[in-house]
DNA sequence: CCCGTGGATGGAAGCGTTTACATCGCGCAC
DNA sequence: GTGCGCGATGTAAACGCTTCCATCCACGGG
């Protein structure tokens, strides 16, 4: 705090070799004891420690990672408007998950925003150029190149959920999501629901069309045909929900169930049955998707269907590490489907 | 997609010698085409541009960053726990101002978390070694090193609030805390309170210390010494808001207003009187801080001071970006102060 | 007493860029 | 027909670090 900074302007920041020439060791042997690695004789050590302390040296990145190829950092990506980012508990679990896998590592990590063809330029350029070792792609959308890009640069990556394309040769973690909108629909029918409609995410988004296929699975097991009118894509936003519902209802005003593909867009949902003078599940029966905290407390509770959000993100987590870690050797490419369960409260 | 990956393992990524070599002109050439400047004929840019496209050339960053001595982003830093950062909208707004103004420049934004004391010490080490070359500092704790750190640093840095300590000469943005805690109790004291408590935020952060000062200021001006048993120290959550109402109420079951200093903290209060049986605003007049969006939703819905969140984050960024174009003449030390303004709603 | 061994150390070659600075033509004014 | 200026290009020196390899030294065994 004293003697660090010569002065103002350029502050000049001392390099490894004028740590070594003030400790009288060459760079050779300061860099060793910097990395903590090879065996360096305790005198040496403590000089270079010394003149580390007194000149306020603090190493250079760029060039180490210039020969080591390395940044130590992995990145996460988040696809997504920040309004979503900030206001579904979806990403802040995720986020949470792999935050703590990689907190007890050496590895840094950073959040990437993508809001805006621009910003996304900006991101594919920054995980390609080098600043990061590994990346966690989170909210693909169709037509994403990002996993492309990072295949191509041989970047270790995991993406959460499955990606689209074919070219798609990338690790992964989904939920089962066909699954989940299975069962949830199964319940919708179990409870003597048969006109049953859904809202469905953005449909250039895998999850959604999984969901969604769910939703048609079930109904076709029960002898139901699927129709278009019954199906409205929403966005997986509470706004999003509100008006597909509203567009469902004012379409069909005889349906007497709705499977929402998400909890964010079944509490607009809700809102929707309740300005339209439906009960709920008297009138209409509502499963959502996600169980996010706030489900328990809406009006009704929400029944919904889970995936288990930490699990995935360990696992995430997990399979990035190992494809870090075993560098050239790893070829794996593994894909994490989580089982999702029904939780039934009062909704449906 | 094709040409780009010579085969599996390591995929040698071409450097720009090679890309020179093949377009036929020296690195230096290659370099400028690269990097759009200098004036280099048609013939030469285009076979260069054309020797990029085919062997699918990517720039090395660190190399770059190493001479240049710049790495063309900027980091977020978010000194809380992932829970209130994805839940507190004030972080969402913050992120969000900050987002926007550098989406428009070329700069990469990055976000950091900090939860843990190992996870301070690794983004203290990833800002100061010359990853970014700037930084926004959210949400400081006293006994906070970044700020000196980086100022020993100099690398630009802007602090959202004033930061702790002698040695800040840091750049920061703040709200008019301290005139926001005056206006929020004098209108409780207007509506005819006078056994008036406060819920604070955590006292190791500026803002729980300037509003609670304001809440001095307003009991003060009015004849009324603050007392004690009338203070409790929340966290800036929900939970901890209800628990400290909950302290407060027992501690002086005749109080009949609160400030509680951020409204998520709020809510949490709200629900704690509630719970007691207490009426708002008959029985007990309450005034929050930050104006979230729930706030108008609550029940009753939030009397409220908004501090300009968007206002403030767009200084943030140009403020920062102001010292980062300037480079080493900047030397200016600004302290933007927003003031703040009383949203009357039903709670007090 | 000499040699082998092994640990500590230093020399120096890169890692992939950028960027002075020098060079080279070429056209134009004289 | 020279010389000059200027734009395009190339040469090469950094940037700060890691790491291979060679060297050196001390010590113990033969």
């Amino acid at each position: 705090m004293s003697t660090q900074s010569p002065g103002p302007g350029t502050p000049h920041r001392p390099t490894l070799g004028e740590v070594a020439r003030s400790a009288g060791v060459s760079s050779a042997t300061a860099s060793r004891v910097v990395n903590g690695s090879a065996r360096v004789s305790p005198a040496a050590r403590e000089a270079v420690e010394a003149a580390i302390a007194e000149m306020g040296y603090v190493p250079n990145r760029a060039a180490r990672s210039l020969v080591t190829r390395r940044t130590d950092t992995i990145a996460i990506v988040l696809s997504e408007p920040e309004e979503r980012v900030f206001s579904d508990p979806f990403f802040a679990a995720m986020v949470r998950g792999i935050s703590a896998a990689v907190a007890e590592t050496d590895w840094q990590l950073v959040l990437l925003m993508i809001q805006s063809p621009r910003e996304r330029l900006k991101v594919e350029r920054y995980v390609t150029q080098g600043h990061v070792d590994g990346v966690v792609l989170m909210s693909l959308h169709s037509g994403d190149r990002l996993p492309d890009l990072l295949a191509g640069a041989s970047i270790p990556t995991v993406t959460s959920g499955r990606p689209t394309g074919t070219a798609g040769f990338v690790s992964y973690v989904d939920a089962d999501n066909r699954g989940g909108g299975r069962i949830a629909v199964d319940h919708l029918l179990s409870v003597g629901r048969t006109r049953i409609a859904t809202v469905t995410g953005p449909m250039d988004m895998v999850p959604a069309v999984d969901r969604f296929d769910g939703y048609c699975d079930a109904l076709r097991g029960a002898g139901i045909r699927p129709t278009k009118s019954m199906v409205e894509a929403g966005d997986f936003t509470d706004e999003g929900g509100e008006r597909a519902m509203t567009t469902l209802l004012r379409r069909n005003p005889e349906l007497d169930g709705v499977f929402v593909a998400s909890d964010p867009m079944a509490m607009g949902a809700l809102r929707a049955l309740d300005k339209a003078g439906r009960r709920v599940p008297e009138d209409v029966a509502l499963v959502g998707f996600d169980d996010i905290p706030m489900a328990a407390y809406a009006h009704p509770p929400l029944t919904t269907v889970r995936q288990p959000l930490d699990q995935m993100a360990a696992a995430m987590a997990e399979l990035l590490m190992a494809q870090l870690s075993d560098e050239s050797t790893y070829d794996g490419l593994d894909h994490i489907i989580c089982s999702t369960e029904l939780v039934r409260r009062a909704s449906a």
